[in-house]
Parts: C-alpha cells; structure tokens; sequence
DNA sequence: GAACGCAATAGTGTCGACACTTTCTTGACG
DNA sequence: CGTCAAGAAAGTGTCGACACTATTGCGTTC
C-alpha cells in the first residue's frame, strides 16, 4: 500500500526550478503542470483512483492547491470527481477518441470556411508564411516542436477564421489529445505525407477554395486518426505491462457506474 | 466599503433547501450553483472583481469551496484568474455573444449532418414525437419550460449525431448563454416563427435532406441572435442604471491589460 | 501643488487540522 | 467455510489561521 504510486519523484524536480527561493505563491499552478503531465505520459493510469495525500507528498505541497489543479482538471475532462470518493483519472476509449477527432474536423474545417470568407490577403499570406518558414526542416524537428508547429498551424487557420470562439475551441481540443499526439510523433509513424497535406491546405487558401480545403483538412486529419490509433495500441501495451494487473483499467472496458 | 455587494442574501437562501441538517458535505457544489446563478443574472457584473471573503460570507461557507467553485468557473470561461489579484467576471460583449452564436451554428449543423447519416429511422422518429408532444402549448410555458424544452429539442439532435463530444459541446454552449436566452425569452421577444422552424427542421429530417437542415438551423439561430441582441441591450440598459459608474464594466471596453 | 515613497489595509494563496464518509479488516455467527 | 457486521483505517471535504502580495491612503519632499 505504501508503495510509491508514481515511481519516484523528488519534492522539487517539477516544473521549472527557480534557484531555492521558497516561493510558496503558485503552487497551484506548478501542481496543475505537473499533474497533467503525469497524465500526459500515463503514470497516472486511466481508471486509477488519485490519492490526493500522496500526490502532495510527492510535489511538496499541500493538498490545497492539489485540489485547485484538479478541479481545473476535471473541468477540462483530464479527470473525474466523484462526490465523497474522489478524483479518478479519465478512462480513455478508442471510440472516445475517434469522437473527439470528429469534433475536431468539424470545428477545423468550419474555421477555414470562414477564413475563405473573412480573412484579408494580407492574412492569408501569414499563413503561406508560417508555413513556408518550416516546412523544410519540419520532419526533423524533436517531437516537442513538431507539436508545437502543427498546433500553430491549424491554430493560425482558426485565428483567420476571426472568431476567438474557434481558437479556444481548437485549443481546449488540442489540450486534450496533445499528450496522444505526442506519443504518435515519437513513434514516429508520422506519415510524409502530413508535410505535404498542410502545403496543399495552404494552397487551398491562397485560391480560397472553401470546399477543397474542407475535403484537404478533413482526410488530413482522418489520415492522422489512423495513424494515432496504431501508435496508441503500441503505447498502452507499453506501458500496461503485459501481467500488470492493474491493467484493466477501463481500456474500452464498460462502465460498471450504476450509483 | 462595508455595502452588502450582492444584495442581500441570506446565508441559506442558497439552492436547494434541505430540511436543516448542517451538512457540509457539498458546500463546494452549492457555491458553484449559486455563484453561476449570480453570473447569470448579472448580480455580479461583468469585469468586478470578486471579493472571496465577502462571498464566502454571503454564502455561510469558508473560502475553500468558493474558490473550488471559482476554480470551475474559471475553466468554464465564466470568470477569469488573474495571480494574486483574483477572480473577476468575465467580460460580455456583443461580439463576443456572436462568436458564441457561430460557434453553436457550427456545432448544430454538423450534428444535424451526422443524423442523417447515422441514425436509423426509429431514432430520428424519437425527435418527431419529442418535438410533436410539446409544440402545441409550447409559447404559452413559462419562461423556464420553453428554454428546456428548446434546450432539449437542440441537445436530441446532438444526441442523435452519435458523438458524444457533440452533446457535450453544445451543453457547454448552453450553459454560457442560458442567462441570455432567459432573458430574451422573458423579454417575449420570442418569435412565432421559430416554432415553424422545429417543425420545418424535424420534416427535414425526416426526409434526411442535410443540406435542408443545415440551412434551416443556420437560418433558425440567426434570427434568434438578433432577437436575442435586442433583448440583451435593453436588459443590460435595465441592469446598469444610468448613471451608475459601475456600469462602464468593459461592456464594449478596449482590454487594458497588457502586462 | 504635484509626484513620490512609505505605511496601513485589504485580499489572495497556502497550510495543517478536524469532521465526516468510504473502504478495508477482523472476528463472530450461521 | 462463507456471510455479515462492527470497528479500524484511509481518504475526502471543509475550516480557520497565517504568510505573502497588491492596493489604498497619507505624509514628505521638491
């Protein structure tokens, strides 16, 4: 029982080390970092229950602001409260997250219609730009930045589209498959042809083509479903050791909630 | 200083009153209806500054669950976090209720497109008979009713689409301009027409025409925007007497931070 | 008389403690 | 031997207090 539920983790590695000033002024938001990037890499499994004592004790902090960054996180879906038992982390489901992705080709795929219609020249050009500026070494890039590059692309298409509205949509989405995406980047199964889809895309605007950059956003991203969806397989039977038995932690299990 | 900024409010006028047992047990939970309740009815107004002490003590609960409460709402866009200074409501403007409107339009659409697609006949009959059971007294309801109801007519078709996700977006949407609606609703500015507009979208469906129910829903929200900027203008006119200097609350206010 | 700095005040961020609830353990009873 | 219940343990929900930060008001200096 006493067994360190997250390997080791030192009272101080998290998130960015200032010297040693005990500055005691945002532990809420360093918990809030450090949580979901355990999340993020899976350390806390889909399903298991989160013991709010030992994760303070592992951070350092108490379990004040512990409870802020969870809430936070459970408004964004990483986590679930249950009234009296507790935060769980979020069960993860294929078909869950085929759902997401449709959501995002709808609001994507929208936010370029608008920019077809809204955007001035002058805007469009950024864009052409943007990507024109990494398009080279693009493939090459650690996976951090190649996150980071397509995330700003799509992002910059949805600012174009000039509603706020879309770009925090797409970045709340982004927040949530970010960590599978990354584990899909490092698996390298990114597909060559991504580079290119996102310069047709780019072409699509330049001619504002509406219906063409639809179709071009949407295959894109349906490419980048099945792409993800292998990588995850691979990366869950990784980190769920085969024998594991804390493995069947709701990995396309049924709900047994029936309170 | 020292002036009551909610009105009055007694300690337990709060939700729902249980017989009298003082428990504590979802104080945070309380807190988070009762402050977005606030929101909603602009008791709190746009751009103030939340003072967590006085709430906590409106409220008859400690600081803790306020700002659990606070912290929720922050993540659900209705107030804002600004460190060490605090929360503050959020800003509404009327482009940014456009860009909410957009947003819903987008999200329904698509929805609309995917029934069509993927619900079966028994389904899309579920949504003629929910509509076909309330349209007849329909405009006579009180405010409340038709809101749900109409609420619930948008949220079956959600369903319908198959994709969670969808629901839960279009919930999230609700929620944020729920307060609006109300008020236009009550403003009676409701227009008979948009009755006609359900029944023309459940024909449509019916016949499965998307592209029908597309432009009918798109048309449908449209005009409940403009209803709905009406009404919103002479409420907020009505809540910021003339003369109140609190009412230049960055209601159409350039953003002034920069920091 | 205005700008500046300093002290006092108000307010947020975090903590440790405690009350209550759920879960686990143990032992009696069938 | 299994079932159930009562008690113990673990864990969440809330509180009041304190440390630190921002803001306000006041007096000083130019």
């Amino acid at each position: 029982m006493s067994e360190p539920f997250i390997s080791t983790l030192a009272p101080d590695q998290a998130a960015d080390a200032e010297p040693e000033s005990r500055r005691l002024a945002d532990s809420s938001e360093r918990a809030y970092n450090t949580i979901r990037k355990l999340l993020v890499e899976f350390r806390l499994k889909p399903e298991q229950r989160i013991n709010e004592v030992q994760l303070s004790r592992s951070l350092g902090v108490s379990r004040t602001p512990i409870r802020e960054a969870l809430n936070r996180l459970a408004s964004e879906g990483f986590v679930s409260l249950t009234p009296n038992r507790g935060f769980f982390v979020r069960s993860l489901s294929t078909e869950g997250l085929l759902d997401i992705y449709e959501l995002r080709s709808i609001i994507e795929c929208a936010a370029f219609r608008l920019m077809c219609e809204r955007a001035d020249d002058q805007q469009i050009e950024r864009l052409r730009d943007y990507w024109g500026a990494i398009v080279e070494g693009y493939r090459d890039q650690p996976p951090d930045v190649i996150l980071g590059e397509d995330e700003g692309f799509h992002l910059l298409i949805a600012e174009l589209s000039g509603n706020p509205e879309l770009v925090n949509q797409l970045e709340a989405i982004n927040a949530r498959i970010r960590f599978i995406r990354r584990i899909q980047i490092e698996h390298r199964s990114h597909d060559p042809r991504q580079v290119d889809a996102h310069s047709a895309i780019v072409e699509a605007a330049l001619k504002r083509d509406a219906r063409l950059g639809e179709e071009l956003l949407r295959s894109h991203i349906e490419i980048t479903v099945s792409a993800t969806q292998q990588a995850l397989k691979d990366a869950l039977l990784k980190v769920f050791a085969p024998g594991d038995t804390t493995g069947e932690t709701g990995w396309r299990q049924k709900r047994r909630t029936k309170t």
